[in-house]
DNA sequence: GCTATTTGTCGAAGCGCTTCGACGAACACG
DNA sequence: CGTGTTCGTCGAAGCGCTTCGACAAATAGC
């Protein structure tokens, strides 16, 4: 492996211009530039990592903490660190991939023995106990998601109360008055994710505004959590003729058993979904959904670190617009 | 941050003993073990990582390079990265993610840079132009998958021709005699994906042996990718008793159609798949399937890499022995 | 009891890079 | 034409760690 010193040789300049020919932090002149630049194209120079990590304190490097087998659904786990790993190396960074199951300590590991510039935490929960010991790092951290307390911390996420307010009006904007919320497993409340309680408490409150009838009920796993749920919606209040569903692993046994039922999508209920585009087209009928931007978010969430190691100041929290794409799970109804 | 003197001066040792200490090469008596370990814990240490790869050549960092948005599925990939990143630190050492699509650059990145001491790449091809890439690299790796010319590279799979096998003998074994293979989606066979051709020649050469009437087909996305390959097979080969399916993505609208056209599981048509565990049991009808094991493999790859780093010689191919577990989709036919 | 060996520790030499200060050369200004 | 600047380059001092050789002390071997 050639050094910067082989390189220098070979150009016959000094280590430090070759150096900053590379990071162009000092002027130099097109033509030592050019026997330079060729001098590492002919040797296959590559700069060593820990060498520059070490010197410089910059590892070009980000932490990416993400969730393990929990109730989040594995393709939107999937888009996220797509979106992430993607975008980083757009600022020519890499990922270093961290589970959420090492908790604290991997945090201040990775941290610790300066193997990152950045981190990027996933899931986060209303109280995480990640938070106070992200804030105890010299390397600065992006959350997706939004705690009750970021402490300082940028975080990153869709707008699920607003989400939840769009999804309302559409419907009502088709003549729907009588509308259910089926919601994510009780788990993920219990949990303390705080998308599943935003989206509940903007739900809320645009049913209100929209002077509608609604009712709210989480939704267990599987079909039989399915049924559990519309038995109890249909009990509290009944003949909906809308859903909005926020939970993604519910879409396929609900479908299911409402076409054992014999109610129809659209003509007998209408639906609209939160998640994914992919998962939206996917299913038997394409459903009318407010898409979760996990590339967005991934990629904000990526720019917000590159910003804050910049040291530009960055706004504390960024939550996205909803967008509602209208497919052909929504009727009308007059 | 303290360094390592500054624990080495708290302890009232040299700089060197503390390395000691923490590395284990070299004898240390108990009472000097103990004094820099309290140094150790009372400041908080935790050694450079960028100045221990410079000087030591080594970066407790394994490189893992993933297939995106391709026709894998995205749960089976996500369980692979797990696995891998659970077993990489049972080794002490992280992950670096880098994305199928920066190709051998990538490659040539992070191991020209010494950002990592060994590299796992998932989704091979059969010609796959990574692998004389990978050879030239200083750094070992290990292949999740088989390609046709692996030029010495270990690699780690399911044995998807035993696999294809034994799904044969399961369902021969409940007297099934006409079967059907409903393969990937041609893209995979065009994008040069072993796993597919293993599997197909697997089946036949079972299937020959047996003594069966079988067809097998590729099948294409979504609905209509199903109903198409459907309506070949009858034609080809009426009334088969019996499916082996061999495509995730295919297995919801397969289900779907048949139930749609009064063809009961296992009543009717019994259904071996292969596919991981958990998607096996979340579908309607729980399917007896030959489990994809990505635990099992990530976790191999990890050794075999951890094996090759300490210079310990591996075999050249490990291939997994296949599971079949029996569910509810398989019925005698006597 | 005297030479080998082992045990425990230290000092110093790098690992390959960045970055600061220095300095001559070229250029600008009045 | 002197005096400031800017430009382009160099030398050297680290960054924090590992590891090799050295060496005193303790232990073993005969």
């Amino acid at each position: 492996m050639p050094t910067i010193s082989d390189v220098a040789r070979a150009a016959g300049v000094s280590m430090s211009t070759v150096s900053y020919v590379l990071s162009g932090r000092r002027p130099i002149s097109a033509e030592t530039q050019a026997r330079v630049k060729a001098a590492i194209a002919e040797l296959g120079y590559h700069p060593h990592a820990g060498a520059r990590a070490l010197a410089s304190s910059r590892t070009s490097v980000l932490a990416l903490v993400v969730p393990l087998r929990v109730d989040v659904s594995v393709p939107v786990i999937m888009q996220f660190v797509t979106a992430v790993v993607t975008a980083a190396r757009t600022y020519n960074h890499d990922v270093l991939l961290l589970t959420k199951d090492e908790g604290t300590a991997g945090l201040e590991r990775v941290a610790g023995a300066t193997m990152v510039d950045a981190l990027i935490v996933m899931d986060v929960e209303r109280d995480d106990v990640r938070i106070p010991a992200l804030g105890r790092l010299k390397q600065p951290s992006v959350l997706i998601g939004l705690p009750d307390d970021a402490a300082g911390i940028a975080c990153v996420d869709l707008d699920f109360a607003a989400t939840a307010a769009e999804c309302l009006k559409h419907l009502a904007g088709h003549g729907h008055r009588r509308i259910a919320l089926v919601g994510p497993s009780p788990a993920v409340y219990e949990r303390g994710t705080t998308y599943a309680s935003r989206f509940l408490t903007g739900f809320t409150d645009a049913s209100a505004e929209l002077g509608l009838d609604t009712v709210a009920h989480p939704c267990g796993p599987g079909a039989a959590g399915v049924r559990e749920c519309l038995a109890e919606m249909d009990a509290e209040l009944p003949e909906v003729s809308a859903l909005v569903v926020h939970n993604e692993e519910a879409l396929v046994p609900l479908l299911e058993e409402l076409r054992a039922s014999g109610r129809r999508v659209p003509e007998d209920l209408s639906i609209v979904a939160v998640c994914p585009r992919d998962v939206a087209v996917s299913l038997p009928v394409r459903l009318t959904s407010a898409d979760i931007p996990a590339h967005d978010v991934g990629t904000l969430a990526v720019e917000t670190a590159m910003n804050l190691l910049d040291g530009r100041r960055t706004p504390g929290t960024r939550l996205l617009a909803p967008t509602i794409v209208e497919r052909d799970s929504c009727s009308s109804r007059d």
